[in-house]
Formats: C-alpha cells, structure tokens, sequence
DNA sequence: CCTTTAAGTTCCATTAAATGGAACTGAAGT
DNA sequence: ACTTCAGTTCCATTTAATGGAACTTAAAGG
C-alpha cells in the first residue's frame, strides 16, 4: 500500500468528537506498528499537512488543510451559489439552514447557518446521515431514477423513526411526491420535533448536486411561515438552475405545498 | 522523495486563483514528468484527496479535504473563540471583522465576517500579506521580543506603502508602542483608504497565537466608533486571554488610544 | 527515590512502491 | 486525413515504505 493511503486514513481519523491524534490513535482505530504510526505522523507534518498541538505529541490537521479544504466550496460553485440563496433565506425566517451533497446513499453537511431563534436546530458540517430518511436526502434522491435509488440500496435498509419511510416502496412513493411537488418535507425523522424542507440543484457541466435545507422546531412554525420556506428555497434554488441550465431541476408546485400538512 | 511531498506540492497549487488543475498544470508548475502527473492525480483521486470536475480532466480538492480542514478552527480552539468575539464585534459595529495567525514573517486570514455597510473591506481568507506592514501582523509580532523581530527578518523587508514601517527601527518603535497600548492600527497600508485595528491573544498550552481585527473604510468612522472598536475587541481577546491564561497578553490602555490619531 | 509500565522513536534487512523516459492512445483543430 | 497537444501506460531502475525488535523517554506506583 502506499503511504497516501495511510496518509489519507489518518486524515479520515479526524472527525467532530476527535480534533488530533496521537501514535497510539493511530494503532488502535487503523491497526498499523507504531513504528509505521510514529513515522507516518511525522512526515505529515514534516510535510504541512499536519501541525503538532503545542509541544505535545498530539497531531492536528494544518492550517494547509484548512485553506485547501476553504477552496472546496468555490471549486464546487454550485456549493457557493446555494450557500448565498440558504444564507439569505436563513436570514429572512431566523431559522437554520443548511446545503448538504450526497456521497452514495449518505448526505454530508457541507455549510450551515445558525438560526437566530433561542431554539433552534444546530447541524455539525461534516456529519453523516442517511440519505433515505432526511428531506435533503430525499431531495437529492428524486432526481436519480427509481432503478437508480433502488441500486443504491442493495440490501434494503432500517427506518431509525417513525415518521421515516419504512421500506423502499415508501421511499419511491414519496420520491415520487417529491417529484411533483419540487421540495422535500421531513418530522420527526432524525431528530423528535424537528421539521425540514429541501429543494435540490444540479450542475450538469460538473456533475455536483446540492440540497438547500431549513430546519426549525415543528411548534413554532405556522403553516403560513412554512409556505413562506417552501417559496423562498425553492425561488433560490430556481435561479440557480436557470443560471446553470440545470435540466433536471423540478420547479416548485405550490398547490401541493398547500394541500401537504 | 516521498509521494507524500509531491502530493502535498499539488494541494499548494491550489489558491484563491486557481480552484482545480490538469496534468499539464503540474508539469508547468512543479516540473514533473507528466507520466508523475497523471499518476498522482490519479492516485490522489482514487485515496480521496481530489475529486474530478464532472467528467473532465480537472481535478479539483475534496470534500474529504473539506471537512477535515473545517476541524482546524475547532483543533485550535482558541481560533473558534476568537472567531466568535470577531463575529460579535462586527455584528455589533457593522464592519469587516477577521481573525489571522502568523507563519513566519506572514500572516494568513483563517476566518472572516463581512460587514454590512456597503462600502465594507472585503478579506480573502488564505491569502498570505507580510506581517510587518499590517496591524493583525504587528499585533502579532509584539508578543515577540525585539531579538525574535530581528531574526525574522535576516535580509530587512521593503515597505509597500509611506505609512507602513519603512526599515527595522521603525517596526521596533512601532511594536514597542503596540506593547504599550494593548493594540494595534494600520492606515493606508495595504489598501489605500482602509484602516485596521488588531489586538493578540495565545494559548500557552498549545502555542497558538491569533489576531483579532476589525478593518473598515477610514473616511466612514468617526474618533468615538474608532475607540469603540478598540474597546470591543481589547475586552473580547482580555475575555479569551484570562479563560487560557494568557501571561503574555497585553491589556489594553485606552489612554494612548485616545491621545494616538 | 527507585521501579514499573506505557508511549514514542530509531534501526535494519526485506519488500514494495515511485520514478522517468519512451511508446502509445485519444481528442481537437486544420 | 493529417497534425498537434494532452493524457495514459509500460518497463527496468531506483528509491522509499514496512514491521519486528531494540532502544529512549515520560508518566504512574510503591
């Protein structure tokens, strides 16, 4: 194996619970002699790609990584232009949003904007959720094929709610909605008392796809400020499928939006 | 050498300027052969460092990279928390708030909040300025001692604009007086008609060191939002330096920021 | 203070991967 | 159909990575 690969397992070390690692870290979660761990650690940082935390042996990602990371939105401009329409309609309502891409069957959290409400929903960028029960999942979902969301799901899988669809004809069937109505609506699916709505792009010229998010807590929502999310994403999210030619976009269909709870 | 320096080479290709690179790119930029070229992108596609622009031949950073690198502020703590006083002092003032740390003899911005008026300075974040002939760079370099100064310096600098420090003994002069007040000031230096105003703070147990800065349009702001300024960021970074236990940082003397232009 | 254990580093022969020149492929323009 | 340029693959050579064990350091226990 080559020692990118190492390299690139100790960068997947790093995670929101873990901000450095140590020789030991390494032996433990990847399995390799700490001879290999102490010498790998040291070239990355040798290297630039990572910094010792003061004079300890701990190892955390480097500022090179975080400018290089930084760059990932605008190489990917669709992620910039969805994040401007979220941040501005983040701002409007005062509640969270959020962009997110898919990687196979999971949604990543790329970047958020905090709500201004005392409550409000915190996402972490970075984490993984399952794309089948998150409305930004969803969102992204209806623009594949049936046959391609069923390839994606070889061996089924398990609802972690209630309100999550239960096996995949739900799935499809919603997808399906999705489909017609132009947006993505979540309750209760991943976190009690949290409702969601997506609206996803594409650009075809680089292949990226993003979900535009809002996300607040169900009770204080009135059906009028939902309409009010559902309009604004989906507006925002219509001028940047004009402005790319976004081909598979799906125009809002507010009289859906109305009848939906 | 390693693949591990080459590959770190590529990632220092990318910049503000340039989002995604080719073969050829690498040729001309790092003079490899281009079979090298091929391959390391190839393999660092394939380990999950780079992704590939749709279905061309560019290759661009990856969201792996992206996630990672958005660690860094959280791995240096101290940066989130100066962040959120930077943030909380634009807000509140309205200007472009932005926080840097120092490599050497240049600083690099890490983080920045735009501010809302509509003549606002705009920052990038990863570009590199020298630390001397800015205010985040001579707050920074006055935790140093005059000796530290020097030695950055083997060969002295040349002052980009007449209000920058035009040799070493004026720096030296500069930074006594940045000791004195606790902050530090910049006009005219990099942009002409900016002011900027800087106080430092760093975490003795990790070694870390970042300057808190609010940068705005000299004609806009009156001697009393100046000193508000001041005011705000010398209590948000005093805030930071007594929570870490700072021992190095300057209290602010709001005596000489009121005599001082 | 000395002992014990854990954590990290260095050494070395073995094994595996990276290198660069050149030949090859494929696409774009003339 | 020809030319040109960008990118890929091949192969023998060179160079680096590997993992076991010995060694050094640092913290915990008596």
């Amino acid at each position: 194996m080559s020692i990118l690969s190492s390299a690139v397992d100790v960068l997947r070390c790093f995670s929101s619970t873990r901000h450095d690692v140590t020789v030991t870290d390494l032996v433990t979660l990847l399995g390799m002699p700490k001879s290999n761990a102490s010498r790998l650690l040291r070239a990355m940082r040798d290297e630039g790609l990572l910094e010792t935390v003061g004079e300890s042996k701990r190892y955390r990602p480097s500022l090179l990584l975080n400018q290089v990371g930084h760059l990932y939105r605008f190489a990917a401009s669709l992620i910039d232009r969805a994040d401007a329409i979220v941040g501005r309609v983040s701002d409007q309502i005062g509640h969270t949003g959020y962009i997110s891409v898919r990687r196979g069957n999971e949604i990543v959290g790329v970047t958020a904007h905090p709500g201004r409400h005392a409550l409000r929903v915190v996402t972490s960028i970075g984490d993984r959720i399952p794309a089948f029960a998150s409305s930004t999942g969803r969102a992204l979902l209806a623009r594949l094929s049936d046959e391609e969301v069923r390839a994606l799901y070889p061996a089924g899988f398990t609802p972690p709610s209630a309100t999550a669809p239960q096996d995949m004809d739900e799935l499809l069937a919603r997808l399906a909605i999705v489909r017609r109505a132009g947006f993505a609506e979540s309750h209760d699916e991943a976190v009690h008392g949290v409702r969601a709505i997506s609206v996803a792009v594409g650009d075809p010229t680089t292949g990226d796809e993003v979900a535009l998010c809002l996300s607040f807590p169900a009770a204080t929502v009135e059906p009028a400020e939902r309409l009010a999310i559902i309009r604004s994403l989906g507006q925002g999210a219509a001028e940047i499928a004009a402005l790319i030619q976004d081909k598979r976009f799906i125009p809002l269909n507010l009289s859906i939006a109305e009848t939906a709870p």
